[in-house]
DNA sequence: CTCATTTCTTAATCCTGGTTAACTTTTTTG
DNA sequence: CAAAAAAGTTAACCAGGATTAAGAAATGAG
């Protein structure tokens, strides 16, 4: 069922009936079940993945052996670590099912030969990065310009859906702070209004 | 001279000489004084600019008033507000030339007209967004999994010439810290090293 | 339904880096 | 070359969150 991918793509450029015949020949759709894997530290990772159902989590290990969550994957949204991808070199990331899910998966090769076959997803991919860029520069602002606890707030307020979705240390990984802090703002009233 | 921006291309992706020229054609170059701006808040982000020479910087202003620098660019370098550029509306970052510089502009409609004219083009913007997100992932992962000293101590060690090109506050509002805190740390031995 | 595991809470203590402010050094400009 | 502006230094005090640890609550599996 690559459908939802297709109206996805369809929201940033415009397929023929045939064009998007190609682009479904060469996804897969996988169904991954909640606590499993699509990528594992050390391993090279296979495949770009576009959430259909679900949510994921891609995350790195720190140094003290910490879970530093970077990115969730929610519905129409891509999740894959571009730089092992696109070099073939291990990453070092780890990416799994928060939520049992459904994934549309298009691997290297594909991937590669669809840039050949419909030579207009090379523009879908560069505003999808394009996209990835921006919200990765209004993360970094966030993070400058506004305490953990205004943070928090903002987020809740935004997104108060998806932080029903997901546990909270899980919250407070993304977040950047840790999960007792966020237990204590949470048991306070808000002072100031992020 | 868009022949440092053509040689950059080519490390990406082959252009025929007729492509190149298309480029070229494309392309104006602009010599940008010392502290003079390429965009400033409230304007919209008119080009896409590539650093041929000198040191540019984009920051916007927190709510203190302070700035706070999001990315350097130098040579070899793409730098613009995506968002801004793509979408039309009004930037709240600056751009300003921290060194004498001599910089290629590609406006809003020759990108246009570029991905039209030499569609190959749409291929190494995905790939120059890509190196983007993934130095924006790696910024991520050092922001979480060191101290503010330790990011300054490999910040030295990785790009020393660079470290001697900018002022101290600058290197101190892009690694996330105060200048008197940077002062502090270079007034002290190392004790870990990063 | 019960036991085990996962998640969340609370509180005491500590530490990194911010704030403020005054001063020094360097760079720029007329 | 002198004065002004910009950049860098130092130090006292402070605050936002981390760490540690222990227990409570919720969830899940058999």
């Amino acid at each position: 069922m690559t459908d939802t991918l297709i109206a996805h793509i369809n929201k940033f450029i415009r397929l023929t009936e045939d064009e998007a015949a190609r682009v479904a020949a060469l996804a897969t759709t996988v169904q991954v079940k909640k606590k499993h894997f699509l990528l594992q530290p050390g391993e090279v990772c296979r495949a770009n993945y576009f959430v259909v159902k679900g949510c994921l989590r891609l995350y790195f290990i720190n140094r003290n052996g910490q879970e530093l969550i970077t990115q969730f994957g929610i519905e129409n949204w891509w999740i894959t670590d571009y730089d092992s991808l696109e070099t073939g070199r291990p990453s070092h990331y780890t990416i799994q099912a928060i939520e049992d899910a459904e994934v549309i998966c298009i691997s290297k090769r594909s991937f590669d030969e669809l840039m050949v076959q419909v030579p207009k997803m090379e523009r879908y991919f560069r505003l999808i990065l394009q996209r990835a860029h921006t919200a990765a520069m209004r993360r970094f602002e966030y993070l400058r310009d506004q305490s953990d606890e205004e943070r928090y707030r903002q987020f809740v307020t935004l997104f108060p859906g998806f932080v029903q979705r997901i546990p909270q240390y899980m919250l407070a990984s993304y977040l950047g702070f840790t999960p007792q802090f966020l237990s204590k703002i949470r048991g306070k009233k808000p002072t100031k209004q992020a």
